[in-house]
DNA sequence: TTAAACGATAAAAGAAATCTATCAATGATG
DNA sequence: CATCATTGATAGATTTCTTTTATCGTTTAA
């Protein structure tokens, strides 16, 4: 039904005539001609054209828009039609911020279990690329940070406080320690996230506020490998204290308190203001908000 | 584009498929087609089929709904790009209170200067028939009583107060008089708005408030009907003043204000809360803030 | 009982979209 | 500089989707 404005925005994302074609499972003329069409149909030029794909006219950004609002509409459409018939089912997109994904399956346990019709497709992504995810239609739900710049849009709801806490070696530095403050983190030998991370922005954040200035050996964007690190007994790291609710630090490492002050972030739901709003988006973000994610991470 | 949705709505408007392939400017069978195909596409049986319309079902109300929707997504878009290229232009409905429809010249004049290529397509309609016009997309904006329940949904903009002042013919009961109270008026021969118009029932209101029995002779909808009445020189009438702000009162009669006490109501611009709201209706209703309308009303 | 109204159906014509094959222009490569 | 790969446009044949005309079976009203 909205075939051409699907060829639009498969070609807006790939920038590329044959390749869109191909996500369309359609010839490259067929796109192509579509495309030709809906300029002629709608009477302005939308993709700027040098026998190379040059990007789209302003008019053509303004039009994958509405296509995109279009598209959106109507697979909300189908989404009420099927709630309808045989209660929620769909795919529900969400974006999760990495060090949020252990805490994903919290948030949405109870709601999988009440519909197990639907089908959950996480992506991991950063704070930008949820914010970006969630205006171009290519997510219904963003789990994130919301007391971090640039807030997110949408309507939000809190699900839990992220904590640094230190992870080190049994035997390391601070053996027999019930708690570290972050002054006595820049003494030791550090392995911390890779800069690019927000994680790790913020705890550069917190250690510029204090006039400290941490002298990591070894940076990672690999949480995996990062406890590799502290595993073989020499280096100690920050490490958001949420991601080893389930699976517990490895062998070898223990979990302590940062101190002095206690760092924590806000994290939560988005759900972005559309019309129509996604059924699926709007039931787990209404779930969610029963969950008492406290109560669930003291057993 | 969207046609199997156009002809969708339009047999939900029409309740016939006759009349609304006829509105579609296509043949019966064709628009018969095409609702069956899009029951196949969707999944769902739309129309309640028993040898004659019988309504929708459910689900067809619901894609109605969305039709509704994927339209306006789409005429707005081509208005966006109309706008790109020629600045402001379109047709833009406006649903109007029929007392209001003097006062509609001063909101809009400056507007229609500043944009001639905006076609202004006015309505007459009654507060119950613009609320409704507003939620299916008939109507783009609205002018109507802002304080009269049920009240409007959507942003609201204050225009002015419309008053209740009497018509007299000069020669009458109140002839010299400068104003005349509200229970003066259950003693003179009256002519009245018939009861299923708001004003009417506006006045009803305050007379029962005052616990008064308006004894009204005639009862019209027509206000040109009215005056006329009064011009005969015997009866008075009760109007909303602001009905003689342009065409002055009829020959023979004089307008006079109405107190103990003054009753007035606001009245005023609605625009609904669209995704994407109406480019033309969002322009003029912003123009409208900035009009002064006393100022306009006094020269 | 008859006539009119309504919507479904069938067959044919028309329109739109797609595919395959090919071309022309650009840019990269040796 | 010649060659080749890439990219998007074009042409013609084919398929798929829509529409029209004509007709039919029910239902409702006269």
């Amino acid at each position: 039904m909205l075939r051409r404005y699907h060829y639009l925005v498969a070609l807006a994302n790939e920038k590329h005539f044959g390749r869109a074609a191909e996500k369309c499972n359609v010839s490259q003329p067929a796109l192509s001609n579509s495309i030709r069409q809906l300029e002629k149909d709608l009477g302005v030029s939308i993709v700027k054209r040098g026998r190379r794909f040059q990007g789209l006219t302003r008019e053509g950004a303004k039009i994958v828009e509405y296509a995109n609002k279009l598209i959106n509409t109507e697979s909300s459409l189908t989404q009420e039609l099927s709630l309808m018939r045989e209660g929620l089912a769909g795919i529900l997109k969400i974006g999760v911020v990495p060090s949020a994904l252990p805490m994903l399956t919290l948030v949405t346990f109870q709601f999988c279990r009440a519909y197990p019709k639907v089908e959950l497709s996480v992506k991991a992504r950063n704070t930008t690329e949820i914010e970006r995810g969630l205006d171009d239609y290519s997510l219904d739900l963003g789990l994130t940070y919301l007391d971090v710049e640039p807030l997110p849009r949408g309507r939000k709801h809190s699900i839990y406080r992220q904590n640094f806490w230190v992870l080190t070696p049994i035997h390391g530095p601070f053996e027999g320690r019930e708690s570290v403050t972050w002054s006595e983190m820049v003494e030791v030998p550090l392995v911390l996230l890779a800069p690019e991370t927000l994680s790790r922005q913020l705890i550069n954040e917190a250690f510029q506020d204090m006039d400290l200035q941490p002298t990591p050996q070894i940076q990672t964007d690999s949480m995996l490998n990062l406890s590799a690190f502290v595993r073989s007994g020499y280096w100690s790291s920050i490490v958001p204290r949420e991601c080893f609710v389930f699976c517990s630090e490895p062998p070898g490492t223990r979990i302590l308190p940062l101190t002095d002050p206690i760092v924590s972030h806000d994290i939560g739901l988005v759900i972005p203001e559309r019309d129509p709003s996604s059924v699926l988006a709007q039931s787990l973000f209404d779930y969610a908000k029963d969950i008492d994610i406290e109560a669930l991470l003291i057993r």
